[in-house]
DNA sequence: GTAATTGCAAAGGATTTGCTCTGGT
DNA sequence: ACCAGAGCAAATCCTTTGCAATTAC
């Protein structure tokens, strides 16, 4: 098991390496991946092991505190959360900066489309990916 | 460089492997891997290698022969592709069926939102994943 | 004091690559 | 003979696990 939040409890952290990601996780603007998050930390200086960076974002993602998508190589990639709630994101290629969309227009859709075609408790991934109008 | 399909020439195809390949994708209907169909491919009696299963199919998804998805495991799906042109899939998460449907809708909405925060060029991802109303 | 958390080293597992062999034309 | 394709073994690379040491409360 990972970690169950222990219902009431102060649980999780407290720990200054948690601390840290917290702060880094704040900062960064873009999605990035463990390692590169993990590079982060050294670089402020704090040591913090890989194996605990992806543990505890594993658990932030579950508790809904980082977003998390995929790029085409299959990396996963996090950011902080910032909207609570469902939502998407659009992507710059380019420059990595992330901005958060709601989308009740396709959920909507995505629930129709999939009823049409037989199917229910449906559920969806959504990710755009652009360019800055001004980037590169 | 993989593959180029030398403009005219009937380049690709030809041997036993990729007749066989063929052959198997076209009858599974549902997403699977590459070593799930490697091993529908030894169930079958055809002797192919997974190396040539992988080169194979990653061909075929550039040439848009078959559609790929990832699972939540991060392995890659691939399965024969129906339709031609822009279109996503429903895939029950029981036993496997996916629908391919096509969403203006959606492309719409994409480049709308992507618009609106400032991005340009933009492409997108969308699966959506249900159960097949009298699944399991 | 005791349970949770760290983190190193090793394991895992999908996918790719190096390089030689083979089959088709 | 010539070349694209096949394939085995080894290499990658991200991510997870085992387990002992450390830390929080």
């Amino acid at each position: 098991m990972t970690s169950r939040p222990t219902s009431r409890g102060t649980r999780v952290r407290g720990t200054r390496q948690a601390e840290a990601l917290g702060a880094v996780l704040a900062d960064l603007p873009a999605f990035s991946s463990a390692q590169e998050i993990h590079a982060e930390l050294r670089r402020r200086g704090e040591s913090v092991g890989l194996t605990t960076v992806y543990r505890q974002l594993q658990v932030l993602s579950q508790d809904g505190g980082v977003d998390t998508i995929r790029d085409e190589s299959g990396e996963t990639l996090y950011r902080r959360c910032r909207t609570s709630g469902h939502h998407h994101h659009v992507t710059c290629r380019s420059c990595g900066r992330s901005v958060e969309v709601e989308g009740r227009e396709i959920e909507r859709w995505a629930d129709n489309v999939a009823a049409e075609a037989g199917f229910v408790d449906v559920d969806h991934t959504e990710e755009l990916f652009g360019r800055c109008a001004d980037c590169t």
